[in-house]
DNA sequence: GCAGAACCTGACTGTTGAGTCATGTTTCAT
DNA sequence: ATGAAACATGACTCAACAGTCAGGTTCTGC
């Protein structure tokens, strides 16, 4: 009869020592999974790189899976922190677009570790993976109807045009921001830009 | 000084029995792979639904890798075909571009085994998955070259532009016709080739 | 219809790595 | 200052699998 429940996320560390312990984890386990893979990056690759014992890991984590999970979400946050900002103050929303492509695609040369975590849950964790992208939808979308509404965009369906330009900034930031870690990014940016200002048709 | 090479592919069998089987075992790993996904498929399941002996597997694949690498190949080659049958007699690009939108969307809800098992590949054989997407792209750009001298497009970076699109798809697939099985691909279709054709800005 | 090549088998081996636990150390509220 | 809660350890267990191999079956050219 007690509300015990195995899914439910392990307690937050009650002490400062206890919280940096898991910080350390956190980076360890991003460097591993970032750089090795999930199925490389084991459990006690991680640990010995957080420089702790190989137990240490199951105070923090149920398992690996969770860890995965834990970087997805803070690869979210971190993302959303950085686009947000790059956003604040532009003129309309073309030119929110503009910036946030533009600060994407950084993000992505920046981080490339935060970037395959969340590929990697894709197969880990389908729920979360699902969830990191439409929570990016939904508030791209919200975006897109009030530009519409104000004017600033032509109309067209919403829901599918975010999709679509989430669509192009992940694959051409992962040619060219994280394959292709030289090309000027300035370039590519505006490149993509171009095309979601005026599409291919001559009229 | 003999000319052996442990990475060459296996030689092909000799036989009919012999393509018979390695034709089963591909298409047992296909669905494992892709419904289970690459951790979770062991060679033993795949032999078990094959339904031949475990060690037949390493008779036409030298490890799972080695199916998986095989696989995406498979993946191309009916994707291209598909494709190119969905283009012929488009009267111009733009037509082309919205026919093979259609077709793309079309495949992935037909083959959501193939998609996963391609998206895998990311991970397990980083060499082919971009292989995979690099071939696409090249040919994806000289159709947009050719357009660009016909005049039926504007200018652009046809690279740029290659890999944008792709990513649309990608993207709108994987929401519209993988992740929601039932939303009608006509509509996301048509409303996505709105967005290439004329883009985002009224002017 | 025979010889030799091609194909098939599944029990076995060896490795790997996730997760546990008994024991020890540190922190911190009082 | 102290004791109880929180934190830390790493050797150990155990299950899962990849890959092997010695021995058997089927095919095919002659």
């Amino acid at each position: 009869m007690s509300d015990w429940n195995p899914s439910a996320p392990l307690p937050a560390p009650k002490t400062r020592r206890g919280e940096r312990t898991r910080q350390k984890l956190l980076n360890a386990a991003q460097r591993q999974i970032g750089s090795k893979g999930f199925a490389e990056a084991s459990v006690s690759t991680i640990t010995a790189e957080a420089a702790v014992g190989q137990g240490t890991f199951y105070l923090y984590f149920r398992s690996k899976e969770d860890v995965l999970r834990e970087l997805v979400l803070r690869m979210g946050r971190r993302l959303r922190r950085h686009l947000t900002l790059a956003i604040a103050g532009a003129p309309n929303r073309l030119e929110a677009e503009r910036r946030g492509l533009r600060a994407f695609l950084e993000f992505v040369r920046a981080n490339p570790d935060l970037y395959r975590v969340v590929a990697e849950s894709q197969f880990v964790d389908p729920a979360v993976f699902q969830r990191y992208y439409e929570d990016f939808a939904a508030s791209y979308r919200a975006g897109l109807m009030a530009a519409e509404a104000r004017g600033e965009i032509t109309p067209g369906d919403a829901d599918v045009r975010a999709w679509a330009l989430m669509g192009i900034s992940d694959m051409v930031g992962r040619r060219f921001a994280l394959w292709d870690r030289d090309v000027p990014l300035r370039r590519i940016a505006e490149a993509a830009h171009a095309l979601i200002l005026a599409g291919l048709s001559p009229r």
